[in-house]
DNA sequence: CAGGTGGGCGAAATCGTATGCCTGCATCGT
DNA sequence: ACGATGCAGGCATACGATTTCGCCCACCTG
C-alpha cells in the first residue's frame, strides 16, 4: 500500500480511503481516485486481512466447530454452511472437536484461533466439552448453535423439531400396520435424547409400553447401525419395523438386514431421520424424515452474520428457532408380512 | 498484553518473550517468567493471532480449496485434512469453488483471503478455473495439489495411481469370468480421464476392442450413476459387470440395479473406486479399489507444512508423489450368470 | 580498583491498514 | 481586499504482537 502511495504520488492514507471504497468523511477527487485504483491494479495489490483485522475490522471468517466430521449428516451441513457463508462474503474456518474421549479439556484456542473469527457456529452437541463452551461464553465472539442436542441453551440456537419428526416416522409405520417397532438411537453420549424420548413416549402412548429391549443404542456410525440391527434381530421377538434416529444408522441397518437375509421392506421396514443425500439412493431407497438442512444452516448463518455485524444484538436473550421436518416416503417401508 | 505487563511490573517486551516460549536471544530470570505466566493466566490472556501474523509470523492456517463438497469422497478427504492439519497445529479454512459453470473468473481473493493462509491445498481438478490457478501461481503461498486430474502439474502434487487401480478392478472382473464389462466415468468436465483411459486401454488390450456404448459418462453424483446404469441396461446387449470410476457413482449404480430388479451380484457385478466410508455398508457391500485417503492427505499436509515453514524449498521443481491403490473384494462381484 | 563481561530487562521500531485531526489552497461572500 | 468556508489530501497514531538494540548493574578478573 505504501508502494502504491509512492507510485501514485499520494499519501498512504489516501490510498486506504480510495481502496476501502467505503464512504469516508474525507472527499477524494475523482481523478486521484482513478489514478490510485489504476496503480493498485498495476502493482497487483492485495489487501492484507490481518492488518485489517488488527484495526478491529472484521476478518470475514466464520468458525465452524463440528463434533464429528465423518458423520455424513454433518458433512452435508458443512457444505451448506460453506455455501451460505460465502454467499454472505464470509469464509469458513473448520475446528474439529475430537468426537470421543476428549477428557483433556480442550480450550477454545486449541480448537480455533478464535479472535480470528467474527462468529462461531457450533454443529452438534458439545456437552462433552464444558471447558470449550465456557471459553466461548467468556469470549466476545457471537455464537450460534445448531442441533445442540442436550447442551444448555446458552447461545442463540437453531434446531429441528425432533419430537415431531420421530412421531411422523412412527405414525407412518403404525398406519402401515406395524406394532413391533424398534428404535435405534445414535449416540455420542447424550446425543439425540429428544428423539429417543419421542420414541419412548409415542410407544407408551400408542401401545401402553415400550417392548423391552426395543430401544437400542449404537454409535452414530454405519457400523453402529449394523450391529444394532443384528442385536434386535437376534431377539426371540424381532421387530417388524425399525426407526432410526439418524439416516447414517438407518443405512447401517439396511446393510445388516441384507447381510442377515432379511429383505427390506418385505420382512422389515426401516425409517431414517435427516434425509441426507444418500438416503434417496440406498437399496432400497430410504423412507425418512427430512430435515431442511440448507434452510436451517442458512438461517443460522444469517443470524451469525447479523450478530457479527451488530454486537449490540448479542445482549438480547438468545433466540431459539425450530424448523419442522417432513416425512418422505420411499421404498424401505411397507405393511408387515402376514404370518 | 499490556495489562499483563503492567500487572506483573515488567515491560511488554518481556511478556512477549515469556509467552512466546520460543528460545530467545534474551535470557529471562525464572522468577520473572513465573510471575508473568501467573499474571497472564489470571488475566485470561489470549494471544491475538492477527497481530502475530502481521509481524510476518505464520497464521497457522491452511487453506483447503475443494471443487465439490457434496461429493462424499471429498467430504472424507476434508475430514482427513482437518485431522491431519490439527495434528500439525494448523487450522483449516475452507474455500468453495462452484462445481459447475463458474465462468465468471473467480479470483483467489474471491475464494480465499489468501494472505491469511500459510499454505493452500487443492482438492480435485481445478482446470476450469484458470484465473484462480494463475492467481495461485503468482502468489507466495505454497500450494499442494491433491488428485489434480488433468490440471497441469505446476504444483507439488499427490495423487493415486488411477491406471493401476482401474486395472486391478477390471482384472478382478475378468478373473471372475466377465467379458461384457461396462464402465461409468464420473465427470465434472475432464475429471477422471486417466481412469477412463485405463479402462479403454485395458479393454482393447484384453478383448481387442471396447464394446460400443460401454464407456458411459455421468455426473459425479449418485443420481448420475443411477442414470448411467439405466442407459447401459437399456442396451440390447447389457453388460454383466460395471466398473465405476468412483464409489459415489457405484452406489448410484447399485441403487439403479435394485430399482430395475437386477440383482447384484447375481446378474450384475459392480466395482467401485475410492473405498469411501459407505462402500463397506452398501447393499450389497461394494467391491472397490481402496484409495489410501488418510495417507495421501497426511502426506500432502506434511508437504504443505514443510513448504510453509521453509519457503526456500518451494524453489525446487514441484514433486509428484503417487500412492498405490488396492483392490478390496466385498459382495458386489461374482461370476456372471450362466445362460 | 578499574575494566571487561554477560545476565536481565526496557525502549522503540515494525508489520499493513484505518481514521481523527489538521493544513493548504481556492473560491466565495461582503 | 480580507476573512469565512469547503474541498483534497497529508500527518500522526492506533491496533497487538515480535524483535532489534541497547542500557544498567552485578560480578569477575587482573
Amino acid at each position: 500500500m505504501r508502494d502504491i502511495a509512492a507510485a501514485a504520488a499520494v499519501s498512504q492514507s489516501t490510498v486506504s480511503r480510495v481502496l476501502s471504497g467505503a464512504p469516508t468523511a474525507v472527499p477524494i477527487a475523482p481523478e486521484t481516485r482513478q489514478r490510485v485504483l489504476r496503480t493498485a491494479r498495476e502493482l497487483g495489490y492485495r489487501p492484507n486481512p490481518l492488518a485489517r483485522g488488527l484495526r478491529g475490522a472484521s476478518t470475514n471468517l466464520i468458525g465452524a466447530v463440528v463434533r464429528d466430521f465423518s458423520d455424513l449428516f454433518f458433512a452435508g451441513a458443512i457444505e451448506a454452511l460453506v455455501v451460505e457463508s460465502m454467499a454472505h462474503g464470509y469464509n469458513v474456518v473448520l475446528g474439529h472437536v475430537p468426537g470421543r474421549a476428549g477428557d483433556e479439556a480442550l480450550s477454545l484456542t486449541t480448537v480455533l484461533e478464535t479472535r480470528h473469527t467474527d462468529a462461531v457456529v457450533l454443529l452438534g452437541d458439545m456437552q462433552q466439552h464444558p471447558q470449550f463452551l465456557a471459553d466461548l461464553r467468556n469470549s466476545i465472539v457471537p455464537v450460534v448453535a445448531l442441533w445442540p442436542g442436550t447442551s444448555p441453551r446458552e447461545f442463540p440456537t437453531v434446531d429441528a423439531d425432533d419430537r415431531a419428526g420421530i412421531r411422523a416416522g412412527l405414525e407412518h409405520l403404525v398406519s402401515l400396520g406395524h406394532k413391533r417397532i424398534a428404535y435405534v438411537n445414535a449416540e455420542l453420549p447424550n446425543e439425540y435424547r429428544a428423539r429417543e424420548e419421542a420414541y419412548l413416549d409415542f410407544m407408551r402412548d400408542r401401545f401402553g409400553a415400550v417392548p423391552p429391549g426395543y430401544a437400542e443404542r449404537s454409535p452414530s456410525t454405519l457400523a453402529g447401525g449394523d450391529a444394532a440391527l443384528r442385536r434386535l434381530m437376534d431377539r426371540p421377538d424381532p421387530p417388524t419395523a425399525v426407526a432410526a434416529s439418524t439416516d447414517v444408522v438407518a443405512v447401517g441397518v439396511l446393510h445388516a438386514a441384507h447381510s442377515l437375509g432379511v429383505t427390506v421392506p418385505d420382512r422389515l421396514s426401516v425409517v431414517g431421520f435427516d434425509d441426507i443425500a444418500i438416503a434417496a439412493h440406498t437399496v432400497p431407497a430410504l423412507t425418512t424424515v427430512r430435515m431442511p438442512i440448507s434452510e436451517i444452516v442458512g438461517y443460522a448463518v444469517t443470524q451469525a452474520v447479523r450478530l457479527a455485524r451488530e454486537p449490540a444484538d448479542a445482549q438480547r436473550p438468545p433466540a431459539l428457532e425450530i424448523f419442522q421436518p417432513a416425512l418422505i416416503v420411499r421404498d424401505s417401508t411397507a405393511p408387515p408380512a402376514l404370518r
